[in-house]
DNA sequence: AGCAGTTTCGTACAAAGTACGATACGTTGT
DNA sequence: ACAACGTATCGTACTTTGTACGAAACTGCT
């Protein structure tokens, strides 16, 4: 039931769901769906928290930032396979428990690298504020794939003036032109970034572990994707 | 015109924004709107941009971390009065003329700070999505202010087993039902971070200004609102 | 067979976007 | 003054949506 509702949405958008195309991939009518549920209402509700109980949940035992990091991973590929799923978080208000079993698992990896509660609250809210944030801008891209920047971009700058945003010129033509630029690249600086910086807030890390991890050197071009 | 679609807009949220409600608040008949604009759809274009327009625009020729601050704090002001404005985000891709501008901006902003072009679509891929996150779960909490929280994490928990999220429970009762917690203050901490993080990626920084700026101890509570 | 609960569906209505064409209004040339 | 024309408004009506209401079909059990 869900899982086609998912499928429909993934197909035709968050327009595209609607009760009567839902019945009729279920091979059904359109009234017979109101049996099953109480309105659409709890269908988005629904797949919503489907969406989450796709994310993998970080484990409290291994590294922090090794479980953060493969959780985030996947929270940006569920979202980028369900873009309709961001903006139905905006209204959406009543958790599911699939979502509350996330952020439990979330707050439990934060709680056993050490943070404390504050701390972990902090860090979750930008966590996951990144997260989002990336996989909206990610979903508000008008092309695919890494092919076809450069003809969107095109097709914009002809509309408008483009002596009016040199800045917005000059790194257009002077980076995301260059080479095959993909925008989904830059997920990995800043979570590393985010992640590099929460480290700093641990209280008790013991300086072996800093000494083993050597200091990040930002300037240092194209290691984005080591 | 766009003017009486984002009051009605704030005034009934997106769903509230109807051809007919829009013609009630021009005082005009529905069928009129439609000389002058092509469909709704340019409505919805339009108040995107109508919202970019109100964003405080950073200056290129101040402190980069104070001019950027300053566009992410009204950044998330606009966004909070305009809720609405975020889901839209995902859907519209093709941008005005005060989001190119805006956009231009920040990005020479970035460049005057001396962020090479490589270095500035990491940061403002990192910044707008912190940002726009942010907003996102913001507008996603189901309360208003910081008086109700305690009410809502209430209610959820008792369709549900409490037990069965034992560290959200534990974040729950042992930090946001604790003082008057406020969502919103989680938001400098995080950019404060991010920027931070930028700071060490600056090629050029010179020693005075880096000593002129005491390292930041994250340990230390109570510093989200100096 | 008969009955009760479960599941499906046919009909119908309200609200949404908007196509189409008619109407009214302001300006201009004569 | 008056006709003509571009600008602006609106009335009617069609389509698509969610869904209320009640009838119909099906299922399992005695």
């Amino acid at each position: 039931m869900l899982r086609a509702a998912v499928e429909v949405a993934d197909a035709g958008g968050l327009a595209g769901l609607t009760i009567r195309s839902l019945a009729q991939e279920l091979g059904a009518k359109p009234m017979s769906v109101y049996y099953h549920v109480a309105g659409k209402d709890e269908i988005l509700d629904g797949i919503i928290d489907h969406v989450f109980s796709q994310i993998e949940l970080p484990s409290a035992d291994g590294d922090w930032r090794t479980e953060l990091r493969r959780r985030a991973a996947s929270a940006r590929d569920v979202l980028r396979r369900h873009r309709w799923a961001i903006s139905l978080m905006e209204s959406r208000t009543s958790p599911g428990p699939a979502t509350l079993r996330h952020h439990d698992a979330v707050i439990a990896t934060l709680r056993a690298a050490g943070f404390s509660l504050e701390m972990t609250a902090h860090a979750y809210a930008l966590i996951d504020s990144y997260i989002y944030g990336f996989a909206l801008q990610e979903a508000a891209l008008p092309f695919e794939g890494p092919d076809t920047v450069a003809d969107v971009a095109e097709s914009i700058m002809e509309q408008f003036d483009a002596d009016a945003y040199p800045h917005l010129v000059e790194l257009a033509t002077g980076y995301y032109f260059k080479t095959s630029y993909d925008f989904g690249d830059e997920f990995d600086f800043g979570l590393n970034l985010i992640l590099d910086g929460l480290s700093a807030a641990l209280p008790a890390e013991s300086a072996e572990d800093r000494e083993s991890r050597p200091a990040p050197d930002y300037r240092r071009p194209g290691t984005l994707n080591p």
